[in-house]
DNA sequence: CTGAAAGCGCTAACAG
DNA sequence: CTGTTAGCGCTTTCAG
């Protein structure tokens, strides 16, 4: 498909009876030219809708100005917000984004990876997939000195900068607002143990008892391996049985938090008059159900904001740009399953 | 940030002793050269880890291997999902995408249409704005040889191959299902008049109760402008609160059955007993609510999937290739909103 | 079967 | 202030 012949540098310059170069010049209002050359130039150019050859360019500048960002999912609330993120500021500062998907497997992530580095990105942003523990095969976009930073999931040792959530600070936020309402025995239905977003919830959980001198229970502790509706579902329906019920119920996502939920309506049990519950993730369910879930907010957006940001910092200055860590703050949000006093 | 020296055709050449088109060629296993050099060239090259200079390529074929994608917003399960159909098919073939976000605005649509338009995509899939009524914008595209195809919000007058789903049978199947089911007042709370999507959904709906000689009261129709769950609880109570109320509500979206089980549960009123509910969309919380909703699955993966084929098919094969219309199946979704015979 | 050479459109060093 | 020139890495005639 041959385009219709487009419009070039040297077309101009014949037409005027320039040189290539001054046109280049000019259109760029290079200081060198006399403004009624430029003027001159700019005119023709708009006139005859110039647009300059963006594959011309890159290959001079060996410059693509696109970035990769490589994501678990994107049918998922929390990484499509992120994504947005990366798109706006991304989009905004003259770079497209090339998306792909791990699939949350690491199979899938090495030949993503494998992809970006041949289209020559200019740096890459990454959320890590759940199998991926080590990072040999991206230490070749470094190798490449291709610029990259690690966002939500993120690998430590891996020396780039990296944008993550405080879970420790969200967390630690549910269970001491919990407690500030009057509840007492504060159950937490937490993730795998392996996982770092887990732990930091748990510590979270943990810390905020502690400060309140309130005593932490095995029994009131439950790991969601899938962290789906029917973990929570069933673990609550275990805690509720106990000899002596917890009065509330932290969980490690909303989901978990919904099957926790239904249980309890189920058997007729108040929220949040007998049993406080908080979730974490904030995703739109929450608002939907009745009662409304409290939770904590993740700032995705602001998430793809700061790793995008950082991103093209590297981009452009290149070492003299330190790998940062960014944490961001989780926000409560107040909503109708823990009781207001 | 130069990067490392990355190994050139020419590097190989001056290293073998030969011309580097005679390289180029080898590479390609291009017939007029001797099988032994191209194993003397390809294993140097692998060797060496040789990468061909992607901008230099692209920039000789004048070809990005990027192709556009325009969605109204990005944090919507279904356009996520088409989105990533379209990722599996362009990464599958070879071609990334850049995606961009309309934010359902014809300003920002037009923005990024001249983006892409200026990023020299090979392509362009869109799924229009609401607020978009003409095509003068995207007719660029066409004018520059861009192929584009339409998806899911199309213009009819505007010609390109399109996907799209069958609302209309989605919408048939649903209120005949209803029906089948015993329900007999069936009521529709149909989108805006001048979106096609509405207007095909209320088609279906009228279709099937005239099939079915049932009659369609005025009453029993109301228009959601927003689709929202409020709209849902709001149009459910007057409807219920009728001289002789519907046994069964079809809705043009699953949020705003949401609204109408909500109202119906605050009121004692029995779904599926007394009356059925179906949505429309397929969003995860159908399976998450009790009862769980009875909805239209409109296939999105696939209709990304196929705008893509279509797509290449209009990049590769130019003008020879036909602007066809495809039109997918939405398929109805059984769950407890309900009765079973 | 292989090599030499031109050129894609643009930028930038160098020379006036 | 402007023009000349070289060259980015690759593909592709055209000649051997």
């Amino acid at each position: 498909m041959a385009e219709k012949h487009q419009l070039t540098l040297k077309d101009i310059a014949r037409e005027l009876g320039l040189a290539v170069s001054t046109v280049s010049r000019a259109l760029k209002s290079h200081p060198d030219i006399s403004d009624e050359t430029i003027k001159l130039v700019k005119d023709y150019a708009k006139e005859h809708h110039y647009v300059p050859n963006l594959l011309a360019v890159n290959f001079r500048k060996s410059k693509t100005f696109n970035i990769g960002l490589v994501i678990p999912e994107l049918v998922h609330q929390f990484f499509s917000t992120i994504i947005s993120g990366v798109l706006q500021e991304a989009n905004d500062k003259g770079y497209n984004v090339l998306i792909c998907q791990s699939n949350e497997k690491l199979s899938d992530e090495k030949k993503v990876a494998q992809a970006l580095l041949n289209s020559r990105v200019d740096g890459v942003i990454i959320s890590l997939s759940n199998e991926t523990e080590d990072y040999s095969h991206l230490k070749e976009f470094l190798d490449a000195e291709i610029p990259v930073v690690q966002v939500d999931k993120i690998i430590e040792g891996f020396d780039t900068p990296k944008v993550v959530v405080n879970d420790y600070s969200g967390a630690y936020q549910a269970v001491d607002y919990l407690i500030g309402q009057g509840y007492q025995k504060v159950a937490h239905l937490r993730g795998r143990l392996i996982v770092q977003h887990s732990n930091e919830r748990h510590r979270g959980y943990a810390e905020a008892m502690e400060q309140h001198k309130l005593p932490i229970k095995e029994d009131y502790i439950r790991i969601c391996d899938l962290q789906t509706e029917k973990e929570g579902y069933t673990y609550a329906r275990e805690m509720m049985n106990l000899p002596e019920p917890p009065d509330a119920i932290f969980c490690v996502t909303d989901l978990v938090a919904l099957g926790v939920m239904e249980y309890l309506r189920e058997k007729n049990i108040k929220v949040p008059e007998e049993v406080g519950v908080i979730g974490f993730s904030n995703w739109q369910l929450g608002e939907i159900i009745r009662p409304t879930l409290s939770t904590v907010h993740q700032p995705g957006f602001e998430l793809g904001v700061k790793a995008t940001e950082l991103l093209l910092d590297k981009i452009n200055n290149g070492s003299s740009s330190p790998n940062i860590k960014v944490v961001l703050d989780a926000d409560l949000i107040i909503r109708d399953s823990v009781r207001k006093l």
